[in-house]
DNA sequence: AGCTCATGGCGAG
DNA sequence: TCGCCCTGAGCTG
């Protein structure tokens, strides 16, 4: 259940492992067998991460597109592979290195414009070097929605996620249910710097960490929050806890069937 | 054992 | 906006 740092990772692990080898590829589950064996045996170019989708290139011709949805998990060794504790609907396989997948919401088999077509239906990603923000900064400055609704929106905003969501807005003062078109090119831009910030960040350490020195646990005097996604953080998932800002109370609110966090006193505007 | 919830996204209505 | 979906961790009991 990965942001775009994540999967961005998770390409790069890919790549270290199987780049420039034959491998073997195949779908245990069986659920994408005839497209496993339309690969297998061919050499892995390279897996390529934008927003949250994940593109596994065979002789630069043939793409893997893979979304792991909520559920999808990645394993990643060497030598023989475990026993299966569940269902694995793709299993690569090299001389030393295995990685296998299971849980995806998709998992399919591409031609290179396919993947140009999926690659055109989602936004500009923070963590691609090459992202183009004005194609965001467009789509927010004419839009009602809530800024908090857009950073979801992965035809907006490719990788971001819930975490990111909450956290971004938290670290500017705004209030997620500020409308885009309120928003000034300033605040966008800071936001969007921002996320490439942060995400660049979460890509290299693993995890999302957007607490600022000043409010680290040992500027505060209290112990680390290990939550379960494993970094530091200002509102998410501290609902009713103290704002590390201001000592209010951190709201929770359900906005368009997830969970939102903010401090409403930091944010407003 | 059973229930709830999760870093997500799709299509029906 | 709602329901649903391929999983699994963390609770409760």
């Amino acid at each position: 259940m990965p942001e775009g740092h994540v999967v961005h990772r998770q390409a790069r692990q890919l790549t270290t492992a199987f780049k420039g080898e034959k491998v073997r590829v195949a779908s245990p589950q069986g659920r994408f067998t005839a497209a496993a064996k339309v690969v297998s045996g061919k050499t892995f170019t390279k897996a390529e991460a934008r927003g949250k989708h994940l593109f596994i290139g065979f002789d630069n011709l043939r793409w893997i597109h893979i979304h792991l949805g909520l559920y999808g998990k990645w394993q990643f060794g060497k030598g023989a592979q475990p026993d299966d504790t569940g269902l694995i609907r793709l299993r690569i396989t090299a001389a030393t290195n295995f990685a296998q997948l299971r849980g995806p919401a998709v998992c399919e088999l591409l031609t290179a414009s396919e993947m140009a077509a999926v690659l055109a239906r989602i936004g500009p990603d923070p963590i691609h070097k090459q992202a183009d923000p004005e194609r965001a900064f467009e789509r927010v400055h004419r839009s009602a929605a809530p800024i908090g609704a857009l950073l979801m929106n992965q035809r907006i905003f490719a990788g971001v996620g819930n975490i990111y969501r909450a956290e971004v807005l938290f670290r500017h003062e705004l209030s997620p249910f500020t409308p885009g078109r309120l928003l000034t090119r300033e605040q966008f831009d800071a936001i969007w710097s921002d996320l490439v910030f942060l995400m660049t960040l979460g890509v290299k350490d693993g995890r999302i960490d957007t607490v600022r020195a000043a409010h680290l646990p040992e500027a505060m005097g209290r112990q680390p929050r290990v939550d379960r996604h494993g970094g530091e953080v200002y509102v998410y998932r501290r609902e009713g806890m103290k704002c590390f800002e201001c000592g209010a109370k951190v709201q929770m609110a359900d906005m368009q069937g997830r969970k939102l966090y903010w401090c409403a006193k930091c944010q407003v505007g």
